[in-house]
DNA sequence: CCAATGAATCGAAGTCTGTCAATATGATTG
DNA sequence: CAATCATATTGACAGACTTCGATTCATTGG
């Protein structure tokens, strides 16, 4: 938000050759940075993006159990990372006598799913490849 | 950063299922996932990710004296995370005189981006709510 | 009520991460 | 050579992450 452009120069960084000017503002990494971050971490771990994955296939609501059976780790670990996705607002649970089902939160995953492509977008090589600013 | 999960399946669950099964037949995670993961990790943080579209914005060379101004860490944090972005195979370095200059891999940018598209559409919800597989 | 079951939570252990001060490295200049 | 500069590396620290056993909670069935 704070793009500001007219850096005045340091007073005290005023030596012998100077290499360059001027990147980007100095200062603190904007919002929309962050949540970038944010939901990138989300996704930054093998077991999340399986049951992710697993949720977004099945349109539907799949109980723990399965979840289970489909990966490598032990109950308390599933349910961290399905709590995890549930902080997120990616899946949300529904208890139906003893089983938990779980499903996805469509929109909150296509907001996610809208974010990262902008964040992936932001990445892409400059086009002519000269500085602007 | 290093998502490993080293730990082997048992793969012998034969019991007396009750609520549920087969979500998917295998329990181990594949190696897409992982490297998936793995790049979802690199993201995963504001500074490598303002690095990244610093760098990526600037078709060219940016030294790191200039990144240093551009973010609100100090110097060695700096180049820690622009050691990974490197390890990772996203950046490179050229030492000219005093100075280093960084600039992106084009071809690993791409194929991260690739990479990353590709998992994200894996989580596109299923069309009809049908199970598949 | 009691036993059994699926799932959540707690607690602990080990690992990984992010950050910075201090220092090292290596190039350039006087 | 000595001083200076840009960058890398080291070492230390705090905090977060991941995992699992043990426990707890909630619900169902006898």
């Amino acid at each position: 938000m704070t793009r500001t452009l007219g850096r005045p120069q340091p007073a005290e960084r005023r030596r012998g050759t100077r290499c360059c000017e001027g990147v980007a503002p100095r200062g603190a990494l904007d919002e929309a940075l962050e949540r970038a971050a944010a939901d990138f971490d989300v996704l930054a771990h093998p077991v999340r993006l399986r049951l992710l994955e697993i949720l977004a296939r099945r349109g539907g609501e799949v109980c723990v159990c399965d979840l289970e059976h489909a990966l490598p780790v032990k109950q308390p670990t599933i349910s961290h990372h399905l709590r995890l996705l549930r902080q997120a607002g990616l899946v949300d649970t529904a208890r139906k006598g003893l089983f938990a089902y779980y499903y996805v939160e469509p929109a909150a995953l296509a907001a996610l799913r809208a974010r990262v492509g902008q964040a992936l977008e932001a990445l892409a090589a400059a086009p002519g490849g000269g500085s602007e600013r």
